[in-house]
DNA sequence: GTAAGTTACGAGCGACGTAAAAATG
DNA sequence: CATTTTTACGTCGCTCGTAACTTAC
């Protein structure tokens, strides 16, 4: 069987058309490209140069051979990226959120306890995301509602309540509780890109005091805003990030405003994700 | 890139289903075939095995991997044989000719000056030996007739004169010449495959009284036979097999009995078969 | 003389085998 | 305890580079 380095000599020598260039193309002395040929033409057991003493050139069967050896190489080639790909996509998980806070949770949970893998992750409303899961688009799910379904395992995954964080000279700012009626009046600061939270605030608050903040906003007139504006915090965000000290954080009374996060995979993916979706429930 | 040693080995574990049975298959020791087996997964760069410690199996990678290795395997023996095939179809050539002396001579001659070629060659009656040269069923051709045609190449071969060979007790035995006119009384032995001849003796003689030997037929009583039978010669054939002083050969006086034989190739090939054409017309 | 390929010789890497250890059922 | 894989170590072969030789234009 004739090994790859000698297919690769031999194309290279066939593409740069003589041993010298070849040699400098494969960083390879030329005695050891003009070896390899006989070797080839030996293992064949055939000719394949027409050697005019001073010229080397390919005859019938060297063509021949040439063909094959391009094809060969470039099966070897595609094998090699192909089955790199196959690890990464067996080593990928895709997550699809309906909203930001339980998904960074769960992003650094899989980091950190299995870091061998890589994470996707897409924020939409969450009205597709069990549709997502069915169609493989997403591994995991975290939803606000626990999904109907038997051919998919959902956990209880964590509770978040909303808290209005104000300016201390607000005056909601001395309130021990608040509700989304009493702050029809302030203008609110809101990212994008934040789930069900979008589809929540909107039907609470009027659109004229919304102001939404583009990921490309986060500039020094944003951040002299958020000092002086009011927006929406949770208390898991508070556990994450911390407290400004500069400013009041007012839990909301409504409903509406406590959500709790389900987490979910196909029951036929559990024994790959169970334990991820587990382990990032079990940690605080 | 990935040596082929590497994925022989690949594709015999994966086919034995262990390491110490492919060891056995091909003859080397297991500790090589583990560390094969651990290279190729560094040159992946990939976990290509699941590990339980005491067996080794393919993981999804790993049949991945397997599926091109196979490939890329059977490609490779593809490769030799069409390049071995390949060299072989350019060394032979395949001769049509009309008659079997001019056949046997070019044969010898071939075999005697180019060693490295491999003959193929049909008797026909010559009628097709043309077209066959032209749509390359044939590279040489020995005909009767000068070809007429400008893509051909042709050259005067040899001159060919029958006489019959008779038991010494034969009534035309002491004469020195005869006619096949003189012949329509006498059983004559014809050899089966004799090429354009078959035509030209049936043409003169009457029906009844030929008999045809066929291949299968040379035994004992052919041999018999062949000693109390009247059968045809010819000058060449003297020469190339001595004479058999048990008999009396006379020569025919007919213009049918005396032919001219032409060699031809191909202009196109002339290059290649030139040379062999005027070799064996060199020699005598 | 220059540009190409081949031959000769020595060096180092790497694939192999033997022997022993580790792990699993 | 048997079967299988892994680890350790020494050896041999193969591919490589340097240098000298050969051949054509």
């Amino acid at each position: 069987m004739i090994e790859i380095y000698l297919l690769e000599q031999f194309v290279a020598f066939a593409e740069k058309g003589s041993l010298l260039k070849a040699s400098l193309e494969l960083h390879l002395s030329q005695p050891a490209l003009s070896r390899s040929m006989k070797k080839l033409e030996d293992e064949f057991g055939v000719l394949l140069f027409d050697r005019n003493r001073s010229k080397l050139t390919l005859n019938k069967n060297g063509e021949l051979a040439l063909e094959y050896a391009k094809k060969i190489l470039s099966l070897n080639r595609e094998m090699t990226e192909e089955v790199v790909l196959n690890d990464r996509k067996n080593r990928t998980v895709s997550i699809g959120s309906c909203a930001p806070l339980p998904l960074r949770k769960l992003i650094g949970d899989i980091q950190k306890q299995y870091p061998e893998w890589t994470v996707d992750s897409v924020i939409t409303d969450g009205c597709d995301l069990v549709d997502g899961l069915k169609e493989k688009k997403y591994q995991i799910i975290i939803t606000q509602k626990m999904p109907e379904d038997r051919s998919i395992i959902t956990l209880r995954y964590l509770k978040e309540s909303l808290l209005v964080s104000l300016p201390k000279d607000h005056p909601l700012a001395g309130r021990d509780k608040v509700s989304f009626e009493e702050l029809r009046e302030t203008e609110i600061l809101i990212p994008d890109n934040i789930g069900m939270w979008s589809r929540i605030l909107e039907s609470h608050l009027p659109k004229e005091k919304i102001i939404f903040q583009k990921p490309t906003d986060l500039s020094i007139e944003i951040l002299y805003i958020m000092n002086r504006c009011t927006y929406f915090i949770s208390d898991r965000s508070v556990k994450l990030l911390g407290v400004d000290s500069n400013r009041i954080a007012v839990p909301l009374e409504d409903e509406d405003a406590k959500v709790e996060y389900y987490i979910s995979c196909l029951a036929s993916q559990k024994s790959k994700f169970g334990d991820m979706m587990n382990y990032s429930k079990s940690v605080i």
